[in-house]
DNA sequence: TCAGTTAGTGAACAAGTGTGCACATATTAG
DNA sequence: CTAATATGTGCACACTTGTTCACTAACTGA
């Protein structure tokens, strides 16, 4: 049979495509992992027939990819304004986390697929997001080169600086995910990944390169 | 028909519970995420028919919980040797970074698995995780203040600090995995490793509570 | 207006899944 | 030695899964 209702075929393109793709966000975020979740389910929830989705992907993993992307394309738009900043002071640090906890409230589902499946995945989407947050570190990396007293900071002492906050900010906005971003627990995150942070500029201060 | 070979039945008490263990433990690791792990497949690789799976679990959810305790409790084994420690000075750095690497590389499989579902995994087995985390850091930062100056440091500021350390490991042994083993990798990420606790030691040094 | 392409349909398929049940065998207790 | 209890077998059931195929409806550009 076809379709009785015509479906308006709205304005844009190809809506479903991105209906997918926000349905397996959804579905991600909700119940399980991303390599559990089926095509049907998929399909199932924005209300299409299983065959169409070949139309679009050809593949989950693809889907996945896309989401990946998606998800960083975000991100990495966020700390680009975020970038434009002074010396790592008090201020900037409140900032920082300020930005990353609000980044995470507001696109939340993108944040929790990509914790879901930075470990857990298929190893395709696994390295594609490794690659996507070394290429984060790397950019902080050289952002910092810029307020270091230049002969202390070695490129690659540079690079341990950048991991070591990445890593501290990511696991704070996985800690805030996983609060169920109840208000009072945000405060108290806030404050420690304040310290946290506090501790390694502090740490960084007094830092000198790799020799002993 | 009744099986022909009587298998002698070794020893012990009853080793295919272990058995699905270990098969499960395994999968996880070769493959994908312990939530996309079919109970059949469990059973197909230790060689037994799926309906024998229920003598032992009720759910594969049992099954991972299982896996979580076993994997923390050969963890935390190896902390408690390792608590003995002096003053957290250079040659305590190198020698944590080191019990965390060898034991990465010894349990490698229960490293991965809890890798894998710290974030990945069903809500149940998410949060069996998390609590021990959570119990190690508070271990971790009730050990770092025997070697505080009292007064300077209050217990929130050592749970923050624990926390801060325990989240470097924890990326550095992950590091650690997804490199695979490879020997001249694992060098660097040594050297890295020993950088960042340096730089937390530092930071702590300077540390003055948190008054601003 | 009319041909061509795109997006979605519905039915079918082989394969894999969890779970229940009656039965067979091993192991252990008395 | 015998009876009782774990442990594992075989088979069945109803579902869900990914993928294919010919089909039609809708949109597109000339």
């Amino acid at each position: 049979m076809a379709p009785r209702k015509p479906k308006p075929r709205n304005d844009r393109k190809s809506r479903t495509r991105q209906a997918l793709l926000d349905a397996a966000l959804k579905l991600v975020a909700d119940n399980h992992s991303f390599g559990s979740l089926s095509l049907r389910e998929v399909t199932r929830e924005v209300g299409v027939v299983p065959a169409a989705f070949y139309r679009h992907f050809r593949d989950m993993e693809e889907l996945g990819l896309e989401l990946v992307e998606e998800s960083f394309r975000n991100l990495r738009e966020l700390l680009r304004t975020a970038r434009a900043a002074p010396f790592p002071d008090e201020r900037i640090v409140r900032q920082s986390v300020d930005v990353f906890l609000s980044a995470a409230r507001e696109n939340r589902l993108y944040f929790e697929f990509v914790g879901r499946e930075r470990f857990g995945g298929t190893s395709l989407i696994r390295s594609a997001i490794q690659k996507e947050i070394r290429l984060i570190v790397s950019e902080l990396a050289t952002d910092l080169g810029r307020f270091a007293p230049p002969g202390r900071w070695t490129t690659e002492d540079l690079q341990m600086l950048a991991g070591l906050m990445v890593n501290a900010m990511v696991a704070v906005i996985e800690q805030y995910l996983d609060a169920g971003a109840r208000p009072s627990a945000e405060a108290e995150i806030r404050k420690n990944a304040e310290k946290q942070l506090r501790l390694i500029v502090l740490g960084a201060m007094q830092w000198k390169s790799s020799g002993s």
